[in-house]
DNA sequence: TATTGTTATACTCTATAACTATA
DNA sequence: TATAGTTATAGAGTATAACAATA
């Protein structure tokens, strides 16, 4: 995104355009009653820093669900990320293969169903998913600075409530 | 997406694969913590059902975010446009030139900018809009069902104080 | 027959460069 | 010189179809 407004009106105003309508203002009344709306512009504010911070690891945001998930889940298999990331199979296999020749997840043949393959951390995995986890937890402080400790946690439980509706 | 979660555990629990980490639960914990991820989720639980309901006026979103800002901002520009919805000049062009081939907006010499084209909705198009903001005034209720009318309200403050902070 | 993982491919969305006409 | 709108195009993200190996 092309950081939406890095000068809110800087020093040197431009005072050359009086009577238009106003160069920047545009009432967002009705989107703003949306949820939809609300809820995208603040997940794509928090994952524009998300993908700055995890640039530095060369990591996308799924890159980073992806050894998260595999963090926690040793041996979880590529079906299951997809259907807990949302990612179809097809779209997922580059994204495992160019981790892993980073060397930082291992494909394992499945204990107990020959087709599948078990992913696992290397240690250069679980060391550089340990270092973005901790960028991640940071960013949390960060990007959600204007809230307190009690409102973010509020605010988490109520996103929940509205995307868990059918799956929980 | 693939409605994630049909059954959470099954009542015949799968004692045949007792250290595998379980034939679908994969454990989100860390992911869960964090605002982005779960913004980014409940966006597009949302979003889903908002398509799905545009599609009848055959209006993708970003349609209906056009429509319904220059049914708010008569005359406004599409650089304005631009800024208000995140979406590049370019990629605005052929977005405003469909909704007026479909009759629904009208581009007019802006009065003080000769370089700019103020917009305006049609007849058609403020009928159109005016339904579409019904229709989509109705999916809030449904969308946040789980949520009462004060958790819903609250929701929406704590997003807008996520991504206002830069902006406004 | 159904499912995992895979290839190939198409479609959509988003981003960059460059041009015009006005300011 | 800078900006509004536009064109062309490149790139990323997301989608479907079809296949081999295994269940």
């Amino acid at each position: 995104m092309p950081s939406p407004r890095t000068s809110k009106k800087t020093a040197v105003a431009t005072l050359d355009t009086p009577a238009t309508p106003a160069p920047e203002s545009v009432d967002t009344g009705f989107l703003r009653t949306l949820v939809g709306y609300n809820a995208r512009r603040a997940s794509l504010a928090v994952i524009e820093v998300f993908m700055e911070r995890m640039a530095v690891y060369r990591l996308k945001v799924v890159d980073f669900s992806v050894l998260s998930l595999v963090a926690h889940n040793p041996g979880v298999t590529s079906r299951q990320l997809c259907v807990t990331l949302g990612v179809l199979p097809p779209n997922l296999v580059g994204l495992v293969a160019a981790l892993e020749r980073r060397g930082l997840i291992e494909r394992r043949p499945h204990p107990s169903d020959g087709r599948a393959m078990g992913l696992h951390l290397t240690p250069a995995g679980v060391e550089l998913t340990a270092q973005a986890e901790q960028t991640a937890a940071q960013l949390e402080v960060d990007a959600t600075a204007g809230l307190t400790a009690t409102e973010r946690k509020t605010l988490i439980r109520l996103l929940q409530k509205v995307y868990a509706r059918d799956g929980a």
